[in-house]
RNA sequence: GGCCCGGUCGCCUAGUGGUCCAGGGCGCUUCCCUUUCAAGGAAGAGGUCAGGGGUUCGAAUCCCCUCCGGGCUACCA
């Protein structure tokens, strides 16, 4: 058995090729079969630089591996399209001497004024046919000299059909099919050739694609049959929509593997979420790892229906999968969240106290920050509880000040005791007195839990912020 | 316009003729827990199964029509 993903380097790695990339790696990693990245690239004015590594970088980010490609080589190599054109020219001939493709010589002018005529007569718009039957022999010397494509001859009459994987049957009219270019006049191969020609030469044995691409299946069951080779199933898996219901796109939001990554998404958050796009397993299980995914995933379970884009589903499976970390695990996951200079021995001491706050990992930094500067400037008056005045405030804080100071060890559990016996005595709720505190050693109003805060923080940090705050109090009016 | 694909709570989905006056999760609301916020626990709101016809003793599930949405209709992929 032998899968493809078949990216085009036109942009960054986007979050829907990935769920079909990811389908296509759980089908053939559950039957040992072998993984080939191929790298579409025959429309030379879509390149983007740097897309191929992208593409790597991506993958490899969320665990996807395959075992034949451009960087990694095989049996067919090689495996960039852009680099096979040879393989495609030759094919495109053949099937011209079998009489199944033709040369074109049509401009790009006439084309679109055929296309207008044909749009003003609300007509279906298609090539006319016109090159077509020009005798082959005069139409072969023309090729020689004059700038010219190859289409394919679409028949006049029968029916095309599939039985899809997951659409099931799903047929055509042949006299529906337009006369496809093949070969472009600068020597490239459309898709359609390149697809159908790289399946087969490369013994792809099933081919698993984006439903967008249900529509050029005709098209290719045409070149498969012209070629004689056989056609192997096929399986169109729905798309990832945006919340309007088109194909999901920048305008949605980022689309980028990259950019998940940089807001602190978790691969296995967003192969567990994508995983659940167009995929159920039938029980009411739903957190799986990619190796679960790779031992429960089934093509017969996947939708025909396309599924919408869901951030904040997303965002519930990376806080599931935050919580899931140990402890060292989260903090090496933070090392590119957090300033370089910020102690790690200090990070690894909050972290567990933060690790189920966190949607994803770039709300560490904000919840944290406070343990590393200095500088956290607040406004008096949040230090003042609303029941309570500036006043009754400062005389709590230098109280707490003169508790904290004789507590030994400064840690969570000492600290609990005294600061609740502090409250009882000062007739405070310990919502008001941590309030207070809590702003003044952090200059927020959330943040972890406060005994281990002021542990962390330690001692003298600690008397020196909430001393800090009674002198700010002394400057607010009543 | 033509050809295809699709349509179950706001969203992801279970469901393949009876056990479904439709189940789970996200989100939302309320309560509990509680030093804030989370997390966790409990409860709840939310669906004429797109609509209409059939078939059947019985339909979300089968058939037909309609409507709506999407994809393709390029010398893009």
């Amino acid at each position: 058995m032998r899968v493809r993903f078949a990216p085009s380097p036109t942009g960054a790695l986007h979050i829907g090729s990935v769920r079909t990339i990811l389908y296509n790696y759980l089908f053939a990693r559950q039957r040992d079969g072998t993984l080939i990245l191929r790298v579409e690239d025959t429309d030379q004015d879509r390149l983007v630089a740097g897309a191929i590594d992208s593409i790597y970088d991506g993958l490899h980010w969320l665990g996807i591996g395959w075992h034949e490609g451009p960087q990694e080589g095989g049996p067919h190599a090689p495996y960039v399209q852009s680099e096979r054109l040879p393989l495609y020219q030759k094919h495109a001939q053949e099937l011209i001497e079998k009489g199944a493709a033709y040369y074109c010589f049509c401009s790009k002018e006439r084309l679109a004024a055929v296309r207008a005529e044909q749009e003003a007569r609300k007509e279906p718009t298609r090539y006319d046919r016109h090159c077509r039957n020009i005798p082959p022999a005069e139409a072969a010397e023309r090729a020689k000299t004059e700038p010219h494509v190859i289409r394919l001859k679409a028949p006049d009459e029968g029916t095309l059909a599939i039985d899809d994987l997951v659409h099931g049957h799903i047929e055509w009219q042949a006299d529906t099919i337009e006369d496809q270019v093949l070969l472009k006049s600068d020597g490239f191969p459309t898709y359609h050739l390149a697809v159908v020609i790289d399946d087969h030469v490369m013994e792809i044995s099933h081919i698993m694609r984006g439903d967008e691409w249900v529509a050029s299946v005709p098209k290719h069951l045409l070149i498969y049959g012209a070629f004689g080779w056989d056609v192997p199933p096929m399986a169109h898996v729905p798309s990832v929509l945006g919340p309007d219901g088109k194909k999901l796109s920048k305008r949605h939001g980022s689309t980028a593997v990259s950019q998940f990554r940089e807001d602190g998404y978790l691969p296995e958050a967003l192969i567990n979420y994508l995983a659940l796009v167009g995929w159920s397993p039938g029980t009411e299980d739903e957190v799986f790892s990619m190796d679960d995914l790779i031992r429960v995933w089934k093509i017969e379970q996947v939708q025909s229906a396309g599924g919408k884009w869901d951030k904040e589903r997303l965002d519930f499976f990376n806080g599931v999968w935050i919580r899931k970390l140990s402890v060292d695990e989260l903090v090496r996951r933070l090392e590119p969240f957090v300033p370089a200079e910020w102690d790690r021995a200090i990070l690894t001491r909050i972290a567990p106290h933060i690790q189920e706050r966190m949607k994803t990992l770039k709300d560490a930094k904000d919840q944290i920050r406070f343990l590393f500067t200095d500088d956290i400037g607040y406004e008096a008056k949040l230090l003042i509880p609303k029941k309570s005045d500036r006043v009754s405030t400062a005389e709590a804080l230098a109280r707490a000040r003169a508790v904290l100071s004789e507590l030994e060890p400064f840690t969570g559990a000492v600290i609990q005791p005294a600061l609740e016996g502090l409250a009882e005595q000062l007739g405070w709720s310990r919502r008001d007195l941590n309030g207070a505190i809590r702003i003044a050693i952090t200059g927020r109003d959330v943040g972890p839990p406060l005994y281990e805060s002021l542990e962390v923080l330690g001692k003298e940090k600690s008397l020196k912020r909430i001393g800090m705050a009674q002198e700010l109090l002394a400057g607010v009016r009543a």
